[in-house]
Parts: structure tokens; sequence; C-alpha cells
DNA sequence: CGGCATCCGGGAAGATACTG
DNA sequence: CAGTATCTTCCCGGATGCCG
């Protein structure tokens, strides 16, 4: 076994007291803010990471769940017997990083290289409905509908203007939608005409349609000054 | 010399649909936030960037900038003779990215690593002033402040509420402030007794110390689950 | 001096294989 | 399934040097 450095954060420091330095010491490495996305609504298991993030190698999950443990930003807990699993759950700290993310994706959504036909993981998804829901254009509706993703589902309800989004089982929903992840991104952000395309919906399917008229992604940023 | 690749970004990509991946590709790579912040407040210098951020390489600096042209975030602007220098100022979608830095500042201030000894530019200083404001401490009061490290100079405005923070020659304010960053964020965000340590105020000084109070830096955060 | 290319050492990221 | 071990590749950081 050889020595191993003390430093509690990774070697290469900013030196820098303003807090975004900070941030980055400990968000800014690779893959590590899209792990804690994929723990935002609710804990995971090693694999389950794995699965959401194809392109992140296993040795470099260890190290970035380590990290974040270290920093506080995560914890480890093994479920009750007869689970006695392993999950990652984010810190009540970590759980308030959520902004943090909002922000970098309301801001790279404007990109003249925003891609949205890549893959897209349930958990983005979810976050990316907090982010661009409009309280405007859904005015004083309500709603409860259920997405279902092979064995993970959620459920977004809107009241009041607010939307929300959890991981649970639907149940007293007026809709239950079901497909890809990809696949419910397009019906709610692209243009009207391949609206479910691909999805199934059980139940009031007029309910979710009138939800994907809700969303607004912003508009492109030009990529010279103005 | 050896084939390059087109990828008009960097090599490593997320391949994820998510506007968090996206920014991360952009912004996430080292210092490239750090500079981005330095830009915040107007156009910079090759120098400039360089003497703000310490640690920070020149050819590193020339990849972060090639790397944030090419994303759309910035630009270089050669000045008019006989001044002719080129310097880089952000895009008006790169402006766009001071929501990023400041809930990344406000997220990393809890972390119980922070450290606010550490050195800190005076751009830093003006955006924590930005995030950190507490209008409800202010009140109705008013006031414009000067602040002066060595070359750099920058006006700040209080009024209904509002801080504004640019740089500008200090005219028509009620005192300017001279020092370092650092011993300004002391007084700022220091406990009472140090206050005015290594500063130099002319004008109103208690403008100045009216204005220490209306910040408020966001309480640590537990290292473990609530 | 400002901007950028080049070379080099160390270390992080990525892919694969292996173990309990 | 949950990681560890190993190897390769590439990025980061420092130094040097070229050119305007």
């Amino acid at each position: 076994m050889k020595l191993e450095k003390i430093t509690s954060l990774h070697g290469r420091r900013y030196e820098d007291a303003c807090g975004t330095a900070l941030g980055l010491e400990i968000l800014g490495e690779r893959w590590a803010l899209l792990v804690v996305r994929e723990l935002m609504l609710g804990p995971k298991r090693f694999g389950d990471l794995r699965a959401s993030l194809p392109g992140l190698s296993a040795n470099v999950l260890t190290q970035r769940l380590e990290g974040l443990e270290a920093a506080g930003v995560l914890g480890r807990r093994r479920l009750a017997p007869p689970a006695s699993v392993q999950v990652y759950e984010l810190t009540p700290w970590g759980l308030e990083a959520e902004p943090i993310i909002q922000a970098m994706g309301r801001w790279a959504a404007r990109s003249p290289d925003h891609d949205a036909t890549l893959p897209l993981s349930p958990v983005g998804l979810m976050l990316s409905f907090r982010t661009m829901f409009d309280p405007g254009k859904a005015g004083a509706a309500r709603t409860a509908l259920g997405f279902g993703f092979g064995a993970e589902s959620f459920v977004v309800r809107v009241a009041d203007g607010l939307l929300t989004a959890a991981r649970a089982e639907p149940e007293g929903v007026e809709a239950v939608v079901t497909g890809t992840p990809e696949a419910v991104a397009a019906a709610v952000y692209g243009p009207a005409p391949e609206r479910l395309e691909g999805l199934t919906v059980a139940g009031e399917a007029a309910a979710f349609v009138r939800f994907t008229g809700w969303f607004e992604l912003p508009p492109k940023a030009e990529r010279r000054a103005a």
C-alpha cells in the first residue's frame, strides 16, 4: 500500500476564497454534478448510477462517490434487511445544489450547440420539468400525472402555479405516461406535430396533452455580441 | 502533425441531452468558470486574467479562451488605436452565466470546508456583493460607494433594495474604500470587531460601515443527514 | 510584454478485466 | 451486483522559446 496524501479534497486547489471556486473544487470534476443530479430525486445504488450515466466507468464513479462523501454532499446508507443493499443519498446540503443544476441547465439550453436528441435520464427529465415549467402558461390549472420508465416511476403534480416532481408509484393521477425519457421530452419540448410519438398514455390522455403546453425552452442565444 | 478531431467542443462529451451536461462540457473544465467570472464585470486582457487567477498557466488560459470562444461564451475584440490591445469579453449569452456563478457561490459558502481567508480577486468580491446582499437588511437605504484595488476600481450602488456593482471610476460616491479585496471581505463578512482593519476610507466612512451590515453569509451546513 | 506554440512530468479519466 | 486492479490515453500545469 502506498502512502496517500491527506488532503481532504483532491490535490489541485484553486486557492481562491470565492465560493464559486470551492464549489468547482467539489462539483467541478468530471461527472460529479451529474452524479448529484441523479441522486436529486432520491437515493440510488451504485449500479443504478452507472445505468443512468452511460459512459461513466466504475472506477471513476467510485472516486466521485468518495470525493462527494468526503465533501459532505452525499452519504451511503445500508437499507434494512432483507434488502441489505447499500444506497447513496444526498445530504440536506447536497440537496441544496439543485439551483446550480437548474441554472446550468437553463443557461446551456440556450447554447447553439444544444442537442435535444441525445439520450436523457429519467431524473434529468424530471428536473428539466422543474426548471422549464412556466407558471404563466399553466395558469390556475391543476393535474397529477404519473411517468413510468422501466423500473423507475415518478409523479408530477401541478397546482397553484407550482410544479413538484418526485419518485413515487402513480396513484390517484389523471394519466400515466410510459415510454422513453427522450420520447416524453420530444412531446413536451418539441414542436407540436410529433406529440405522443412512441408514448403510451393510460387514463386521461388529454391531461398529458394539456401538460405539454406548460413548458417552454428558452430561445437560442446568438454566437456573437449584440 | 497528427490528425486533429474536428469536434467543435473538446473530445470528451457526456452524450446527455440534459442542459446541465452541456453546461458542464462548456464551463466544467478546470478554470473555465473562473475565467468567465473574471470577465463578468467587463472585458479584460490576457495578462489581466492571468494576474487575477494565480495558478492558471498561460497555455491553459489560451486553451480555455479558445474553448469558450468556440462555444460562443466570449469573444475577442481589438481596442481602437492607439490602445490597439486585444481584450476578451463575454457575449450577451456569456453574461447570462452569472446565475450559475451565484448559485455555485451561495451553495459552496455553506461548505464546512469554506475558507474565507484565501486570496480573493476584486471581481470575485464584487460578485459576492451581488450574491450575498440582503435587501431586508438594507431596507430603504441608498448609497453609492467606490472601491479601489490597485488599477481596478468599482462603484457599488444600493437603492430600492437593489445592489448594482460595475467597473467605473468613483465619482459622486459617498466614500471610496481602498485596500485589498481580502480586507474588504473581512470588513463586510467578518465579525464586527476587526472592521476597517487594513482599509483606508476616504469620505463618509460611516456610509461604508452601514454598508457592511447589509450582507450575511449563509449558515454552515452539517456534514451529516438531518 | 502579450499571445501562442512546443516539450515534458504527473495525474486524472476512460476502458477492460478481475474478485468477493 | 459492487466494486477493485491495471493499463492506456489524455489533460493539467510548468518551463521555454518564438514572434509581433
